[in-house]
RNA sequence: GGCCCCGUUGUGUAGCGGCCUAGCACGCCGCCCUCUCAAGGCGGUAGCGCGGGUUCGAAUCCCGUCGGGGCUACCA
């Protein structure tokens, strides 16, 4: 099933000594049917990842021919979403583009030759069939075991001939008239040589005058000059059908490259329903990068580079992925959609951000949060990008941050101590704080400020006071020490290294703090 | 049910007949570092679905079987 793969059979896709004539031209077609699917992004990076490597173009289509499923603002989180994966067409409906329009709802006029072309050459033929009949039918058949498919009632009949039997409706569809001897067989970029199931004769325009995706897929993936068409697996199985359009209508089809499909956790297809990781919007809320979540999609099906020792290379930026991307490297397995390596590539990605960026990023979550207002000053920006310094290695999601920063832009008595934070306090702790007091309210905090680091309130000074007082003064180990003083000061068991927190909250707030506590342990 | 696709540790992958006592990464476990938590360093755990062939030799080739998935719409 996979020659193609290895070797045995000859490589099917272009190679670099074939000579390429015209610049391949690639699309992604999603349909407008809800949130923006994480497949989408998928089928997108590979689409493209080819196109830029061989310097060809790339195409977005909305493919909105079924009203009945149909979303209005889908088309515009599609737009949303990709762009904000950095994953962007060179043609569509937004940008225009010689082939315009690019929405298939948009083109209906541009379906109606081929179908009569089909019509009149006998390729296909009106089918007054009601959906009920047609259930009947499938039920029947499957009951007796028999291949589904639709029985030709109305093939060679005219309207009224029709009419005269049951299950009659009044506006006809169009259907194909799949020959016996239909060819099965195709060659794929990614799996060699193909066999698919045997199609029935699939409708190609529906009662609505809109053209099925069958129909719609193949003429405007002529008319758009596709090249390469790459798509789901789930499409295996249509393909003869597509080939024979293409053939009835004396074109050259395309080559094709059918990716595996993205699993849930149980392995079947992956879906919005039993993941929520299959909405693109999913990611954005959860606080993953952009770059990370790329890197992570075509980690998935695909092998990672080398590097010269051999080890492998898994954190790569798109242009390095369609540097020397192969359609023959691509497993033909469908990879379970698991999170854990990507959050851990999302961790890479944010220690790898400059402090001010990776500050910019957290700034929505922090006001979606609650953490800061809409607006925040010039001071609480300011001390934000001290803070992420100080998170920048604590968070594998942006989201992670909210829990981190809040405790910094409460006022001193609005501060919650956490239950388990408090619980773990132990019987020394309001000598520690009250020790703690006394040294720290020795260190002078004039130059805080602009001149911040050259005053005596900063984390070095505020550790060597404390150790001195708290560990070699009381004989407490530094574990017991500062858990007490990270409480007060964060009302967190885990918070952000405590000296540093320290020197960002300033003077005044750190003595507020660890006051307040103190009082309460009276 | 029918047709088609697929089958290496928990997950993603390497492996194209001897280099495999099956490599790498994530996860998980442990240790080190350490003011908590991370990050970082070090170590460990776990896999060729099964059965037959072919061959001196099979994770790699063939057949069967089992398992999973997809399609089977006037959805895409």
């Amino acid at each position: 099933m996979r020659e193609g793969r290895h070797g045995g059979a000859p490589r099917i896709g272009p190679t670099m000594s074939e000579t390429s004539s015209a610049p391949v031209r690639l699309r992604v077609a999603p349909s407008p049917t809800g949130d923006p699917h994480v497949g989408t992004a998928y089928m997108s990076l590979f689409n493209l990842a080819f196109a830029r490597q061989q310097g060809g173009r790339f195409v977005l289509r909305i493919e909105d021919t079924d009203r009945a499923r149909f979303r209005a603002d889908s088309e515009q989180q599609v737009f949303d979403t990709l762009h904000w994966l950095g994953l962007t067409w060179d043609e569509g409906p937004d940008v225009g583009g010689p082939y315009a329009p690019y929405r298939q709802s948009e083109r209906l006029d541009t379906y109606q030759p081929y179908v009569q072309r089909l019509l009149e050459e006998g390729h296909a033929y009106q089918c007054w069939c009601s959906t009920e009949r047609l259930a009947e039918m499938r039920d029947k058949q499957q009951k007796l075991k028999l291949p589904t498919g639709y029985d030709r009632l109305c093939l060679g009949k005219t309207r009224e001939q029709r009419a005269e039997l049951p299950g009659f409706n009044e506006t006809p569809v169009v259907r194909m008239l799949v020959p016996d001897d239909v060819e099965l067989h195709f060659d794929d970029l990614i799996r060699g040589r193909v066999s698919a199931p045997r199609p029935d004769d699939q409708v190609i325009l529906k009662a609505d005058g809109f053209p099925t995706y069958h129909l719609a897929v193949v003429v405007d993936d002529h008319e758009m000059g596709i090249t390469h068409v790459v798509r789901g697996e789930e499409w295996i199985s249509s393909t003869p059908k597509h080939i024979l359009l293409y053939r009835w209508l004396g074109l050259e089809a395309p080559k094709f490259a059918h990716m595996p499909l993205l699993r849930n956790n149980d392995k079947s297809k992956i879906s919005k329903r039993k993941n929520p990781a299959a909405r693109l919007t999913w990611f954005q809320e959860q606080g993953y990068l952009p770059e990370a979540l790329v890197n992570f999609l075509a980690l998935l099906a695909y092998p990672p580079k080398q590097d010269a020792e051999g080890n492998d290379v898994e954190v790569f930026s798109f242009a390095d992925f369609a540097k020397d991307f192969d359609w023959t490297k691509v497993n033909p397995v469908g990879p379970i959609f698991d999170l854990k390596k990507l959050e851990w590539l999302n961790g890479v990605y944010i220690r790898e951000l400059e402090v001010g960026d990776l500050a910019s990023r957290l700034l929505p979550f922090l006001q979606r949060d609650g953490v800061l207002s809409g607006n925040p000053s010039l001071g609480e920006l300011a001390r934000l990008k001290s803070i992420t310094e100080l998170i920048q290695t604590r968070m594998a999601l942006l989201s992670e941050a909210t829990a981190l920063v809040a405790p910094f832009y409460v006022a001193d008595d609005a501060l919650e101590i956490a239950d388990d934070a408090r619980g773990q306090l132990k019987d020394g702790a309001q000598e520690v704080l009250a020790t703690a007091l006394r040294v720290l309210g020795g260190i002078d905090d004039t130059g805080t400020g602009v001149l911040g680091s050259e005053s005596g309130w900063n984390a070095p000074a505020i550790e060597a006071a404390l150790r001195e007082a708290i560990v070699e003064g009381l004989g407490i180990k530094p574990k017991l020490a500062f858990g007490p003083l990270r409480t007060a000061v964060s009302g967190q068991r885990i918070s952000p290294p405590l000296f540093e927190s320290m020197e960002i909250l300033g003077k005044t707030s750190t003595l507020a703090r660890l006051q307040r506590l103190h009082d309460e342990l009276v």
